[in-house]
DNA sequence: CGTTAGCACTCTCGGCCTTCGAGTGCTAAA
DNA sequence: TTTAGCACTCGAAGGCCGAGAGTGCTAACG
């Protein structure tokens, strides 16, 4: 798979590709003899470079602009070259006692190893989730919500928590919810995909069979699921332009996009536009905000937003929030406002 | 608030800030005028933005460069000049069909939100979930997972679903679990916090009294819970510098980061370092990443990862994956792989 | 009085040239 | 095999110049 090196070239391979990744410059014979004090010549050291390039571990950009390490120099380095380093043990302690600080909580881990991954690589990280390759039925619950819809909770071995709202076609008390559920967790306990599509004909009730063939539905996706609910984090560490690391920052640090969003909260319903932060925010200076809330305002609400530069095409993206703001609030009200919250609204809008 | 304008300065300013916004350019009385054929001489601009910037709302970098809007200028642009434009009819009728198609499902609609900002805005975009002010306690699970470990499930009002993992004292049958499930759910159905703080003590049975300790403090962290759960996407649209591109686009493509992932899934067990995208993948070209599975291997896994330049100091990364997935491992293992998967494991081990 | 033409001035940007320094390959000697 | 010497290459940095765009000011004009 490699060529074979001599030590020395490994030697030699070594201090280009770290010096070149410390540097970010090509490192050439000179500087490399005098910089780890070599014991031999520059003239070696060339010799022992142009072997090195030969082999296709190292490359030069011009013909006399220094080598840096090819793909392949990557990865003999990574592979040979890479001593099993450690993290210093009060690094390892601080991030072992912050891990037993997190409640028992699968996504807090992940939110925190990838926050500790960021931190401590200076670059970005990411955390999936763990997941079973065959999920198994654990338990079903069902709740009524408003009129005819329903919410489906469904766990899965492993603790993974699914929901999924579902539409009746007349409206079911929540006592005869429950006992189906109870039946439906009863006959599918631990059952796997192939199992409830097996067993899916043995319902006879309609409305077991409708709320079984959702489950099975979100059993599949849980198989299948491609990636979604991943947690990053340290995004802003490998952007070196100024203007998006600030937008990345706010995007990032949650404290201070909540300090954004608190300020603007109280104001006016409507889209509102916050201009390089507008004085208050030196962390954004560079930045526009464009956003909007959307729900019922002051009871049940999120915030869509849009977040560039300064110099941004601000009618077409008042149009866009303005726009989706509106077509969420139209589903929120519509499938997630229960009826509690509707009697509230109505009781304020009378009064 | 602001200086008045008269109508030719507000036509001035307007196209100062619309020609800006397009060209990223200072613009000048000359291209003022002959670009969007003013039907005064470049001198009478001049005066104009002689005066605009006087106001405030034009600055000029340099003697001679031209003028660019203030913060104060776009914000007259923002409020007073910008008609209310809407998006194209095909545009709308395009976002419209993507809501319409996702399921009924909060989650995937403020994903669809967040993607579909970011697409027609080219900028960043985040959304954040719809909360009540003060939720209110609708339905509780307690299922047993494995030992004394019980699984908490809690649903409040408005469809969102938290969970828990709590360690009881002594093992305690499902059966127990879901009476107390049911009657907690009677005592405190659409209580608030404070209704759930008050009637605490009215509680005798101490597992009860536990489980709804742990339920208040879960309602208290989703009252005041701090932009948790935030949507983002489009980050690549803002950055400029094509290295950190790559890795962004990585991680906002899930398809491309599942490829990845797929390929090296089934690999040995320990860290492993893709670099440069090994030849299989042009869009990761200069990026490396350093990932590791973490939880059972084959059976109930995720993986831990860090993605920066080729050039970075791979030592230390490789420590900090290695370190950060047997953590999450340990803690996996421990908490969230159920008796039943053990098992299986055991028996693998066997045969 | 608002508008315009003319003018001298300023400043950036790109092209061109030069110099400097780091690095290279080759050859011949130790 | 290693080293010194040498001629050569190439990019980065600095200086110079002219073109172009833009400015403010002043004086004339309707």
């Amino acid at each position: 798979m490699f060529h074979p090196l001599t030590e020395r070239q490994q030697r030699i391979l070594g201090l280009v590709v770290r010096g070149y990744i410390e540097t970010g410059q090509p490192i050439g014979s000179k500087r490399l003899v005098e910089q780890y004090e070599l014991e031999v010549s520059p003239a070696t050291v060339r010799h022992e470079l142009a072997a090195l390039g030969e082999m296709g571990y190292l490359a030069q950009m011009h013909t006399s602009g220094g080598r840096m390490p090819t793909e392949q120099g990557y990865r003999y380095f990574v592979q040979r070259l890479l001593g099993d380093f450690r993290l210093p043990a009060h690094e390892r302690e601080m991030i072992r006692h912050q891990f037993h600080q997190a409640r028992l909580d699968l996504n807090q881990w992940m939110r925190l190893a990838a926050a500790i991954l960021a931190q401590t690589s200076l670059g970005a990280s990411f955390v999936t989730p763990p997941r079973y390759r065959r999920n198994r039925y654990k338990h079903l619950q069902l709740i009524s919500t408003q009129g005819r819809l329903v919410l489906l909770v469904l766990v899965l071995h492993g603790g993974a928590v699914k929901q999924q709202l579902l539409t009746l076609a007349e409206p079911v008390q929540q006592a005869r919810l429950s006992a189906t559920a109870d039946r439906l967790n009863q006959f599918f306990l631990d059952a796997t995909y192939d199992d409830i599509a097996a067993r899916l004909n043995q319902l006879r009730d309609e409305l077991e069979r409708d709320v079984a063939k959702l489950a099975l539905d979100i059993v599949r996706r849980a198989d299948n699921q491609t990636l979604t609910d991943i947690y990053r984090d340290g995004l802003v560490n490998i952007v070196e332009d100024e203007g998006a690391r600030q937008a990345i920052r706010v995007l990032e640090e949650r404290t201070l996009l909540a300090n954004v969003l608190a300020e603007t909260q109280t104001e006016m319903e409507g889209v509102q536009v916050v201009i390089g932060g507008e004085g208050r925010w030196e962390e954004l200076k560079d930045c526009s905000i464009i956003l909007s809330r959307y729900g019922v305002p002051d009871e049940f609400s999120g915030t869509v937003a849009v977040i560039g530069p300064t110099r941004m095409p601000y009618g077409r993206n008042v149009a866009a929030v303005r726009y989706v703001a509106d077509l969420m609030s139209g589903l929120v009200y519509e499938y997630y406002v229960d009826e509690t919250v509707q009697t509230d609204v109505e009781e304020v809008e009378k009064s």
